[in-house]
RNA sequence: GCCACUGUAGCUCAGUCGGUAGAGCAACUGAUUCGUAAUCAGUAGGUCGGCGGUUCGAUUCCGCCCAGUGGCUCCA
């Protein structure tokens, strides 16, 4: 006879098993009311759900965490319901919820459009309206795939297959229609609240592999009511201002055309930001031990394929030829490094060798995949690559983790995701040496109190790697630094180094990047401020603007004394209303506005406004530069 | 690369059920000399992404290509 110890530590004795959906209405009528499932033990489950044994029991409402969840996932049923009555014939696959909402996959020869969202979203609204029960089925394997098969639905039978032997097939059914799922669902369709929105049209491979054939995909997104979807909705259009394209354009820092697919046209301002980070990364690691090199664009094809990617990446590789030669314009730097190590008799006192470029390199990437500055044919990365002994690996990797989030911190980002990628199946290197590998980057992130993520198989083919990436403006995740050991290339361009015995042995090689492409991050910086960069890295830093010509002389004198002092100022002497000089520059996200008047000029100051609308009020000259140094020092 | 959508003036966008296009801002000219987010008036500006087809006539309809956007796959 079953014990149910609440949340709030009481408990409730029963004769006999109950449902959940008994158990909040014996609590409250009002419970029973809101109740959108339970959790036994913790285990998220109907509210049809039986307990028969002494359980912690909890009734999940609209106000919980798991709610949500709940919601997007019974709003994908729904939204396969509604597809399936407008347009018989379409099979359905899988359908989750995801962050912010749902999708479902659906097989149908003829393509949706975005008028059919339309018609979808109604015709959920009518499914909701119905208010269906949802009841879950238990299902023999073999009724489960005859039933399916019956109704054409061949991916949900190839579910079936996959779904484990043990488990229990579980169907659910809201009125008419029924699929197979895990759950748990909502007590009735009548209790998904109306405040979703289908958003967009995608495809999908079946199963995520390119090989099968595409599934038309739905995005939706889905909330607890009205007011929490305007939000969101709300929550997107901000984003979507803050999107490095839209900025680049509007403050004039780079451009694409159609000329040169996945390649940037920096302009002036934009090229100043690069210069800045380069600059800026160019002094770190000189203070960390590395030695600056730089390297051919187009180097002989033979030698990519000594290093093994002519074999590899062939079809990405951009070539050139000149009097029946064969050129790679190169996708990357490490060839080019090992022929510099290789260069002059090393020995094991030489390392660890530290090899940094600023290398520019071009992969010719699919054309689906190029994203504004993120996903680009022609990028910089700050590249090296440190050759060391086996016992050095920890140290390095240590130091580059310090490195990196040293730099990430000057550059205002906090939130990093760590992740390890582990021995995929096709490599090279024997087993030892890459449990050798792995162990020293695990070791590496938990000495670092890193949280990070294991992604297993998901390493290179020569070694195994650590991914540090941000998010975008809209959530979306952009790999940025990396530190990769590689066991293979060394060896194939014949790297060695003459060890304490004398023996000649072949050099570990760690491939790193802290920023990733300066295309990409400087991307990611854009949309982390919306255009507002710090002080020290505004293309523009100041604009001195007078308010008639009669101050035109002084503010010259300003920017010039500003100028002196290393900023970057420009002045508008344009014949404008002040208000209209401070709105445009203030557009323009200008860190500071400086405003000199017959006031100013008369005792040689400046008033001093920030791009935020702060009065900084008047100061003179030498007071404004010890102000602006300061700042710059922060570097924030 | 795959699926869907988009491509009109420097920018943001409207428009043409097939008869070669329009607004605001920007630019240019003139007036205004002004104290912290848009002064007023006038002028000029487009092979309507490219190529082909249908048509008396295509920016509009059809086909192909290119590029971009959102996903999927990929990312040394």
């Amino acid at each position: 006879m079953p014990a149910i110890t609440l949340p709030d530590g009481s408990q409730r004795n029963y004769d006999h098993p109950v449902t959940l959906a008994e158990i909040a209405a014996d609590i409250g009528p009002g419970l029973a009311k809101a109740a959108l499932a339970g959790k036994i033990d913790g285990k998220l489950v109907d509210l049809s759900q039986t307990v028969d044994h002494d359980a912690e029991v909890a009734i999940v409402t609209a106000r919980d965490d798991e709610a949500l969840e709940l919601i997007r996932h019974d709003a994908a049923h729904v939204m396969a319901q509604a597809v399936q009555e407008l347009y018989p014939g379409t099979q359905v696959t899988i359908g989750p919820a995801i962050e912010d909402g749902f999708y479902y996959d659906f097989a149908r020869e003829e393509p949706f459009t975005p008028e059919d969202l339309q018609k979808i979203e109604d015709r959920m609204r009518e499914i909701v309206g119905r208010n269906l029960p949802i009841r879950r089925e238990v299902w023999s394997r073999e009724e489960a795939k005859q039933r399916f098969a019956e109704i054409g639905e061949q991916y949900k039978v190839e579910i079936i297959d996959s779904i484990p032997e043990g488990e229990e097939i579980s169907v659910y059914r809201q009125g008419d229609w029924f699929d197979v799922c895990r759950g748990p669902h909502l007590p009735s369709t009548g209790k998904l609240p109306k405040a979703f929105k289908l958003m967009k049209l995608a495809g999908a491979y079946w199963r995520g592999d390119a090989n099968n054939e595409m599934l038309q995909r739905i995005y939706g997104t889905a909330w607890r009511d009205k007011k929490e979807l305007k939000a969101y909705l709300h929550r997107l259009e901000e984003a979507e201002k803050r999107d490095h394209r839209k900025i680049g354009k509007a403050l004039d820092l780079f451009h694409t055309q159609e000329e040169a697919p996945g390649m940037v046209f920096w302009h002036d301002k934009g090229w100043r930001i690069y210069l800045e980070v380069e600059e800026y990364i160019r002094r770190k690691l000189r203070e960390h031990g590395y030695q600056e090199v730089h390297t051919p664009q187009v180097i002989d094809r033979t030698l990519w394929e000594k290093s093994g990617h002519w074999d590899k990446f062939g079809d990405m590789i951009f070539t050139t030829h000149s009097e029946n030669r064969d050129y790679a314009i190169k996708p990357m730097n490490c060839p080019a490094h090992i022929q510099i190590y290789n260069h002059g008799l090393k020995s094991y006192r030489d390392l660890p060798l530290r090899l940094a470029e600023f290398g520019s390199c071009h992969r010719n990437e699919p054309s689906g995949t190029l994203h504004g500055l993120m996903r680009v044919r022609n990028f910089v990365q700050d590249d090296a690559h440190i050759f060391c002994t086996e016992e050095q690996i920890l140290p390095e990797v240590l130091a580059f983790i310090d490195l990196l989030f040293e730099v990430y911190r000057d550059f205002g980002f906090e939130e990093v995701l760590v992740k390890l990628s582990t021995r995929p199946e096709k490599r090279v290197g024997a087993d030892e040496l890459w449990d050798k590998a792995e162990k020293a980057l695990e070791e590496a992130l938990n000495e670092r109190g890193l949280d990070w993520e294991l992604q297993p198989g998901e390493g290179a083919f020569y070694g195994p790697k650590i991914e540090f990436s941000l998010k975008d403006c809209l959530g979306r995740v952009w790999q940025l630094g990396t530190i990769q050991l590689d066991f293979s290339m060394p060896e194939r361009l014949g790297a060695t180094y003459v060890a304490e015995d004398n023996s000649k042995k072949t050099p570990v090689m760690l491939h790193r990047a802290i920023l990733g492409s300066l295309e990409r991050f400087i991307g990611i910086l854009i949309e982390h401020y919306a255009g507002a960069l710090p002080l020290w890295l505004s293309p523009v830093q100041a604009v001195v603007m007078d308010i008639t010509d009669k101050q035109a002389e002084f503010a010259r004198e300003v920017a010039q004394f500003l100028s002196d002092r290393g900023f970057r100022v420009e002045t508008d002497l344009r014949n404008e209303k002040i208000g209209f000089k401070i709105r445009e520059h203030t557009l323009h996200k200008v860190p500071y506005l400086l405003v000199v008047g017959d006031r100013e000029v008369e005792d040689r100051s400046v008033a001093v406004r920030i791009r935020d609308g702060k009065d900084l009020g008047v100061m003179d000259l030498e007071e404004l530069a010890g102000h602006l140094e300061a700042e710059m020092a922060k570097r924030s």
